[in-house]
DNA sequence: CACCAGGGTACCT
DNA sequence: AGGTACCATGGT
């Protein structure tokens, strides 16, 4: 039996807070429902109070897909009963508990993360959005709705020039997609294979490509291939634990990771992503305008 | 309007 | 090993 509509019952979910936690780049608000593309169907997510209602524009038999990107199924309070019992995460995870890791396709996550280096997760999303509309197949969408587009391949992004890519405004990020791209398109890495290996092995495979440094990559093994240790250290990140966890001196980086790997136990990628929403919802950059007025006198 | 953003890399001590 | 300039673009 085939349809257009599930309901699939949830508990400690919070949609939103997933959806806006910067891993995935292609959902839209829309009043009270999220709107994106996952593989090549468009999909549009509603929460209700004990369950998340999706609903396709062609009919569907096995949702399965769905679940599994969703993560509708893990035990979550086993997942948050590893984590540190400290302040810090006990304030992050009261402040967007439900918040899930999702489960995306290695290329497009990959892809995504190669264009978000020194990006706003605003900018990735127009970046995307772009390369999306530029280079993927067009999706079904509901009657009278506006187009919609897959993510592209990675062969359909290896045949594009270099000055095409730049035009979805993704600057010096182009050559490395493209040549990441490439490498995945002619089977120098085989994307698929790293899902059977272990978390090391395959973050050897994945900084091997061009524009993929250590916390890209844990970014891949993270949100796409569910490697729960990977712990990726952005900015907001690094603020985050240097400011919580070390307070009077500051570590070398090498230290820092030891303690990334160290303190935060089994689901520490889980941990990473709640300090790192919490850091970006909760301490916005606060800027007082004579303070600032002030120091741009002083730096005259 | 400066500052900064889910960084990586080559090149320098 | 550890620091630094540079890459391109636009949000805040």
């Amino acid at each position: 039996m085939s349809d257009l509509r599930i309901s699939i019952p949830v508990r400690d979910y919070n949609l939103a807070a997933t959806l806006t936690s910067g891993q995935a780049f292609r959902w839209q608000r829309r009043g009270e429902s999220w709107e994106g593309v996952i593989y090549d169907r468009w999909v549009r997510l509603q929460q209700n109070a004990e369950s998340l209602v999706a609903e396709t524009a062609e009919p569907v038999t096995d949702w399965h897909w769905l679940t599994h990107y969703l993560q509708t199924d893990i035990d979550f309070k086993s997942i948050i009963r590893a984590f540190p019992q400290d302040e810090p995460m006990r304030a992050s995870v009261a402040a967007c508990r439900g918040l899930r890791l999702l489960r995306q396709d290695p290329w497009e996550c990959l892809a995504s993360f190669i264009l978000s280096s020194t990006k706003q997760i605003v900018q990735i999303q127009q970046i995307v959005s772009a390369l999306c509309k530029c280079f993927g197949y067009p999706v079904a969408v509901p009657n009278g709705h506006e187009f919609q587009y897959a993510f592209p391949t990675a062969t359909q992004i290896a045949i594009a020039s270099e000055a095409a890519l730049r035009a979805c405004k993704m600057g010096f990020r182009a050559p490395n997609l493209l040549a990441t791209a490439k490498m995945v398109a002619n089977g120098e890495i085989d994307l698929q294979a790293l899902a059977t290996q272990d978390c090391e092995t395959a973050r050897i495979g994945l900084v091997q490509l061009p524009g993929v440094g250590g916390k890209i990559a844990n970014c891949v093994l993270l949100f796409a291939y569910g490697f729960q240790t990977a712990f990726p250290v952005d900015v907001w990140v690094r603020k985050a634990l240097l400011r919580l966890y070390f307070p009077r001196r500051r570590p070398s980086p090498q230290r820092l990771l030891n303690f990334t790997r160290t303190y935060f136990g089994p689901n520490s990628g889980y941990a990473q992503q709640y300090l790192f929403h919490y850091m970006r919802t909760h301490t916005r950059p606060r800027r007082i305008k004579s303070v600032e007025k002030a120091l741009r006198a002083q730096a005259k």
